[in-house]
DNA sequence: GCGCACTATAGACAGTCTGTATACTTTCTG
DNA sequence: CAGAAAGTATACAGACTGTCTATAGTGCGC
């Protein structure tokens, strides 16, 4: 899937089509300088009331520049999301892609996003995004974009089911959208420092792994 | 605490000062069929895209009318946690008011939270408020309206722990929290039909309880 | 029955934001 | 160096915001 849209602006966030010219280097680095400058916005002021105006001006970028990069606020969304989950899984992947055992899997992908939502304490929480702020299009898109998250936890799930580990009645779609929601809802007490990101990813590996272990 | 803001705008949402002054019948069910009109405006649009014009129309009010209910969308958002939360609460104080089994009460809150979810499709969840899309004074605001939701279950999972039924190490609040965040999370399957409310509710409702339970 | 306070509305205002277009300058690349 | 791509300035119509003033409708006590 492409990671850029073409400057014309293909259209809805669902659909842009393959843009097959190689991005620069500066480029690509612009835009996601861009989005990380957006999401930094947002974080303040939260996304109604950040405009494509005032993302410019902190970015310093103008705003043609800015349309040139992407065709509205819902795209630089978008963008980060992808950018972010792509991070992530391969993070991830690296360090779990040798583990056989779905419970210890499970663990590891736990206390990763635990870290990684403990260590962006202003930034933003990605489970944050598939939410009713923007149009259903982009819910959709973001939705899309996130599968690659939710394709390593349920994969896991499945892997356990298979080995008999974990119960054959669950989902594991539904469920790997359960415990990312959990992770989401730890997120802010992370954040307030409440919860130390070990004691937070016990906490959420506890409550799912007996949830999930065949009795 | 005040359910209704003066006339005058006193000023930002975490702090309005109380209206001594007792809204006629009309105009309070009007706040309400405002702030539930934008609700579904929202979940047709994304908060990013309605405006506070765009919701005078929908409602069938002047734009000066709609500035004299509320000062900003912020607000209409506001208005309509607290009628749900209110709503909600009272709902489940009356079936779950007499019940002193922590177990069976945690399971009915679950059972009329899935329910309350899945009866408003198209509608929106509780849960997606408190996120990103609003200013922080707004989303903490929120939050604040939220607790009663919160204190229902957080005084469940107390009463839980004193009566030894529950984990002793687990903090209620951050846990009432989590269990929130997975209704919420279950809120999509529920709405798309791939999960029967009481198929979902039971699903939670075991994720925590053993989660939750003391061995 | 009358006036008064409250409520609703209309219309206007300056200011901001959007998305688009055109045309100019800078920077990269072959 | 020439041509392409990237970035910029500027302008535009249309929409939205929040505020204001003035006017019309409503319910209530006296």
């Amino acid at each position: 899937m492409s990671n850029q849209d073409p400057p014309g602006h293909s259209g809805r966030p669902g659909a842009e089509g393959a843009w097959d010219a190689t991005l620069s280097r500066h480029r690509s680095r612009n835009r996601e300088r861009i989005a990380a400058t957006a999401m930094e916005l947002i974080g303040e002021h939260g996304l109604a009331h950040v405009s494509m105006s005032s993302l410019a001006e902190r970015a310093g970028v103008s705003r043609a520049t800015l349309y040139h990069y992407f065709p509205d606020l819902d795209h630089v969304l978008l963008a980060w999301v992808e950018l972010q989950v792509d991070r992530f899984v391969s993070r991830v992947e690296l360090l779990a892609g040798a583990e056989p055992d779905p419970r210890a899997r499970l663990t590891l992908i736990i206390a990763q996003l635990t870290d990684y939502f403990a260590s962006r304490d202003h930034r933003l929480g990605l489970e944050q995004l598939g939410t009713l702020a923007v149009a259903p299009v982009t819910a959709r898109a973001v939705a899309e974009r996130m599968s690659p998250l939710m394709e390593l936890v349920s994969d896991c799930l499945r892997t356990g089911q298979k080995m008999g580990q974990f119960r054959p009645e669950l989902d594991p779609e539904v469920h790997a959208s359960l415990i990312l929601g959990l992770l989401g809802a730890m997120r802010p007490h992370l954040v307030s420092g409440r919860y130390a990101p070990g004691g937070a990813a016990r906490a959420v590996s506890s409550l799912v792994l007996e949830g999930v272990t065949r009795r």
